[in-house]
This record gives structure tokens, sequence and C-alpha cells, in this order.
DNA sequence: CGGAACGTTGAGTTCGGTCAATGCATGTGG
DNA sequence: CCACATGCATTGACCGAACTCAACGTTCCG
């Protein structure tokens, strides 16, 4: 597999410490593939053979029990999943589908492990992105069970608007079943959540959000860096 | 710091490995300390200046925001907290405080970064303990969001039992109250669950449990090894 | 021009939370 | 030893949040 098909990657923060001859290690045996819309990727329950690294389009993680279906987090470019079954050579724990037309780069969990035990800086780089994982899905309990369902929507959206640079006009990223999804509810309760919010300066029409009152909105919210990063 | 007072932790999985040069450096500015019942030893927000390392009682992880409260996880012996902020060099995200009496071991952040950096075993111990952190929020989430709560809490038994040995008498390890916390719910609605899973052959009395019915509890749980391990 | 998928809205129901009263266990001080 | 206070658990009544189901409008595609 020739180098050169990986300097797209070279420079993400999980390899720019990375020793060339670890990198070399790493793509050895991985490649590229490019993903149709709605293509499942993984399936929760199977073994962690391949890690995966976002190049570009984005990725949900989804969980299902009993027939019933929730969304976990939504991936896009850089990002990478799932890096603790791998490490821990365990089954997935979600299963991963494209949203749009996506590239993805995998790497065999075998050479993940080895190159771990080897390089110091990979180590240390793998640390931190199960840190920050973890961190973040500290987060996401803790808006589950702390905030009722139009809180959460009123802090998706701040934190929608501080992507966008503050605009105060922006689009949703995804269809709003997903996001209702993740915000761990129905699209019927986000419409209303939307239509409650209106009361709060917010006006939403299809894809595009309308943030007329940002006072109004973040009193509401009450945002919070130990929940919304 | 004599290092006979660390012995206790020498061999937990964390430190089996370790280099005994790395782990003279870890305990070098390390403390013990005793805590009573009730007392909190750590504040979600703030700077995460140790490792805390349990070597008997128990903790419960909480968090709060806008005056509501819920339990995140309960810890025991050998269990570590909150090691994700101390190698990320971030604030807390959780609070943490004794159920009862109990014996903690403080390591000074910044030697545990240090050593990470120096000791390749060390550094794949704690991937290992994050991954498996990092799979138990996971889980958590999954159980919160796929399930209604009485399923939360026949499933809550059914991994109680498991953890006693599949005796069907057993007692609950906590106060309900925590239990109702950690388990999304108000205390009153877990008596409910506790009165409404008596048709599945569940008889609670005080902290002791009855599991009459085995089969028939756990086909209303559906326990599943990626939510309850 | 259908047909399909999504989003919205309304009506009805269920689940879970709030509040208040009671019971029970524990602990304290007289 | 008793009287009393305190805190937890339970129960019932009530309320509100969120889900279900159905109908309808819209958009997007074939």
């Amino acid at each position: 597999m020739p180098i050169a098909k990986f300097e797209e990657i070279r420079s993400l923060p999980l390899f720019s410490g990375t020793r060339d001859e670890s990198f070399r290690a790493l793509v050895r045996g991985a490649y590229v593939q490019n993903f149709p819309p709605h293509t499942e990727l993984a399936v929760e329950g199977e073994p962690a053979d391949f890690l995966h690294i976002i190049v570009s389009g984005s990725i949900e993680l989804f969980s299902q029990w009993q027939g019933r279906e929730t969304s976990m987090s939504f991936l896009g470019a850089n990002d990478t999943f799932i890096l603790a079954a791998t490490i821990k050579d365990r089954p997935y724990l979600m299963s991963a589908r494209t949203l749009e037309k996506s590239r993805v780069i995998l790497i065999p969990s075998e050479d993940i492990r080895e190159v771990f035990e080897n390089d110091a800086e990979f180590a240390k780089a793998i640390v931190i992105e199960l840190a920050t994982c973890y961190r973040q899905a500290i987060k996401s309990a803790k808006n589950i069970k702390l905030r009722a369902s139009p809180e959460r929507v009123a802090n998706y959206l701040l934190k929608l608007r501080c992507k966008n640079g503050g605009a105060d006009c922006f689009a949703l990223p995804f269809e709003k079943r997903r996001i209702a999804e993740f915000l761990g509810m129905t699209p019927e309760n986000l419409s209303r959540s939307f239509a409650m919010l209106k009361s709060k300066g917010v006006s939403v029409n299809g894809q595009e959000v309308h943030v007329e009152d940002i006072d109004t909105l973040t009193e509401f919210a009450h945002p919070n860096p130990l929940i919304d990063s």
C-alpha cells in the first residue's frame, strides 16, 4: 500500500508525533474506502477488526435494543471510531452508518495495538483521543439526565451557533429526526420544542435556524462548559 | 514517603507492569488519606490536581446543574477517578463523595503525566483503564436512552444478582435514593418499579432482595452484554 | 403525475415527576 | 427507658412532560 495515499491523515493529531517507521507499519495493512450514504460500516456486537478514521463525510454512531434505536453521536472529518473496542480487543458497543458520501481509512486493530506498544508518542496520542471521547460521553450523559428536552434543544442550538462562528443564522447539520434521536426525544417532540423556543427568540424554517434574541435563549438554556464544552 | 505504604496498590492492574523506578516516581509525591462518610473529595469544575485511587470503601460520582443532581457511578476498592481529567489536564466533569468510610491514595497529576511519557507499560495500563471507563459510560448512556425505568431496575437487579455469585437473595449495596438517581429516576418511582416487579417474581424488603423467579425476571429485563456487561 | 419520506400538528394516553401524608428505623437527650 | 426529632421509604393523588397514533402538507424523485 503506497504511503502517499495516506498523506491526508499523516498530519492528524493522532499521528502527528508518530515516528515515520511506526506510521509505515500502521498504513501497511490499511486501506481507504469510499462509502455511499446510509451504509452500515459497523454493527454493534461484532469484533473490532479495524480502527476507522473519517477523511471526509459524516457518520452516525447509534445503538439498538429491543427494536428501539438511539443516536449516540455524529462524527465528521478527522474523527475516529471505535478506538476503545480496538484497544481492548472487544466487540463494538455501537453501530456506525454514513449519513452522506464518506471517505474512511481502515487500519487493522492488531497493527494499532502493536504500534501502540512501541511508539510512546503514538500511545500518548491514543490516550488523549480516548480521554476526549470519554469526557464527551460523560457530558452527553449529564445532558440527558439533568436537562428536560427543550433545554437540550436550546443548548444544542447554542452549540451549533458557536460552531458557525457565532452567526445568528445557520443550518441544521442533519435531518431533524436524527437530531431528535441524538437529543433523546421523538421527532414530534423536537418540533414542539422548536415551536416553544419561538418565545425565546428562535425561529426554525426547514433546515434554517435564526437566533433573534441570543440573550433570552441563553438565559433559558443555561449553557455550562462542563456539559456543552 | 515510604514506598511500603503503597504496597497495597503495587499489584493493581494499573501498576502491575510498571517498572520499580516508575512506581517510586509515582508514589514519591503521593499520599494516603482516610475520609469519613459523606465527604466531598472532588468538585466538578475544579482543576484535576490528583489522580485518586480507592483502597477501600465506596465513592459516588455525581453531577449537578441548575439545582438538579444525578449519580453518574459508584466506585469501590481498586477503582480510580478521575483519570481522564488528569491526562488531559482539564477540570473534573463530576464531583465525588464518600458513601462510607474510605481510604484513598492521591497521586499528583503531573507525576502521572510524566511517568506516562517514560514507561510504556504504565501507558498501556492507563489506556486500558480509560478504554474501560469509556465503554462503561457508553453502556450507561444506552441503558438510559433505550430502556424505560422498570427495565433499568430489572437489569440492575440482575447485575447485582450476578455480582453476588448468582444467589437469589442479596442486599442492595446503597441507599435506594442513590440507586434511583443512578438509574435516572426518583425514589418514588423506584418504589413503584419494585412493586411492579413483584409480578416478575422479585420481592424487596428494606435492603434485601429476593429473586424468586429468575426466568420471568430475565424475560422481562432482556439483559444484553452490550449494555450490562 | 404519483409515490415516498419527512416534518408538523392535534388528540389521546402513558409514563414519570411533584407534593403531601404516613410509616418506619435510627439516634439523641432528658 | 421514653419522648422526640430526623431522615428514608412508601403510598396515593395529582399534574405535566413526553410518547403514540393519525392526519395532513411539503418536498423531492422517479
